[in-house]
DNA sequence: TGCGATGTTTCCACTCATCGGAAAAGATGG
DNA sequence: CCATCTTTTCCGATGAGTGGAAACATCGCA
């Protein structure tokens, strides 16, 4: 009965390996990796070991494994994140700077947002989000920003198999979800009170593209007292639109309409895979369609 | 003769897909893709169907491929990458705000500087870096301060099969970096004019974690003309000790080195893999070994 | 509109990379 | 020293993965 396959896939396996790492349990060992994943010690063992050749595990002197340095740098070249991000991070330190609390910038995936990046405050309020975390669209003020882009049928679409709880305020229909998106749609800024925690309160605006739509949402989590929200919309509002215009400086892939940063830096050094490699195919063949 | 195994790893397979997407090449069609990566096309075009599915890469309506969230998701997990950029981040805007130049912070990758997180001013002078990018050790003050935490047979090693040339300043011989090595020991910073562009001079000091090993070098790119460089040591030391400071803070496993930020996080909403499927295990056998 | 060139998708018979139980080798802790 | 747990090595069986080929789609040009 040994060495029967298993009918799943390669990748997945491997992901399901990489993917019981987490920011509570970064450092792991052989078994704990095992009994997570659900996969027999001996293969978890073998694909560790490749995983480690390729760098996308580290293993330290004490035996157990975390997650390697190469995820980072493949995450570094994903477009419309890091690159978005780079680009709005000036902008996003003036908020900070204003308001003095957690500042965020969050971009869609699926039915959540994703948030790359987020400059915290010391004595700001409980915040539930860490970079690279996600929360559901419906539970946040940025996701409701980055939903009032979709049209309703989508709404209904993505909230079809239900919407998560945080608390007892997170919306939970979808109808509550497009009073939300409406109002937002109107104001042009959405303010989300209590979803996600009871004593939080976002605010949050939209980040167009050159084309004019939403690329990502920015926004900030303050204490939910009364205190009037205007004038961080204000400030809000003036960082979004300094993000846009360096987006459209950046923006050189007209085909693309979110080639955002992709061909905007031209290091002297390149990451580790160089574009020297491509130049017989490039001189053959004239330039790229890309 | 179709059919034929190749003796290649699925693994090695889907990076060689991953890797060929960079900074200046971050959209790219099933073809470009193909030729690249050196995979005939039925077999990108399958992998990167599955690839697809994982999310690991997106399609965009016009069919062409870019990277996906979630590498980005993945790297957020990784301690030591994110975790000790978002521990660092405040006390480097305290620096670029004095120094109005590139701050940058950098962890030793096998031979490489690997760039966690720039921050850059807009006049400010080129800077050959980008966030996730990766630079010889031997060619950057960043570089250097890391160096001075490795033993001299370990920089034998590191340099046996040469050092790529930037500039004609680039340390080419393993007696220059020594002596380069030899001084930041001496001194406690770096100063490296020219090593990778003739106009800039690299001055950085290291971090370092609870044990005091060094975990990180943080440095700036300045103009390299002949100011003093002691008030900018001064600005990088400070920021480099709040930084240690913190690190303590967030240092809780005693048994890891480079634990850093793995366990600091406690976000109310977890990343896309909750940790709640784990609770049998923790339950059954006490705490993790962790 | 038709035609050649290029890019994308589907198909499927042939294998070798992958599988995982088992047992050995190490670690840990009374 | 023994009992328990973790890590590593081994190896015969097998289906997941392979890639040439052909159908299909798209584009540019005359």
């Amino acid at each position: 009965m040994s060495g029967t396959r298993t009918g799943e896939s390669m990748l997945s396996r491997h992901l399901r390996i990489l993917d019981v790492f987490g920011v509570d349990s970064a450092f792991l060992t052989l078994s704990q990796i095992s009994r997570r994943s659900g996969l027999p010690v001996s293969t978890t063992h073998r694909l560790l070991d490749e995983l480690e050749r390729e760098r996308l595990v580290e293993r330290l002197p004490d035996r157990s494994y975390r997650l390697g340095l190469r995820l980072w740098e493949l995450a570094a070249r994903t477009p419309g994140a890091l690159g978005l991000r780079e680009i709005a991070l000036p902008m996003m330190q003036g908020v900070q700077g204003a308001i003095r609390q957690h500042t965020q910038l969050g971009v869609r995936d699926g039915r959540d947002v994703v948030y790359l990046e987020r400059l915290s405050h010391r004595d700001a309020v409980v915040s539930a989000t860490v970079v690279g975390g996600r929360i559901s669209l419906a539970a946040s003020a940025i996701g409701h920003v980055l939903l009032s882009a979709l049209p309703e049928e989508a709404l209904a679409d993505l909230f079809a198999s239900g919407i998560p709880r945080y608390t007892k305020r997170t919306p939970q229909t979808l109808a509550e979800v497009v009073a939300a998106v409406t109002e937002v749609r109107a104001r042009g800024h959405a303010i989300a009170d209590g979803l996600v925690h009871p004593d939080a309160r976002g605010i949050a605006v939209p980040v167009r593209g050159p084309e004019g739509e939403i690329v990502a949402g920015l926004g900030v989590v303050v204490p939910n007292d009364g205190r009037d929200p205007r004038p961080v919309v204000a400030v809000l509002r003036r960082a979004a639109v300094g993000i846009e215009e360096s987006l459209r400086r950046a923006y050189v892939a007209p085909g693309h309409p979110h080639a955002l940063a992709g061909a905007r830096y031209r290091p002297l050094i390149n990451s580790s895979t160089s574009s020297m490699e491509y130049f017989d195919e490039r001189g053959r063949a004239g330039q790229d369609r890309g």
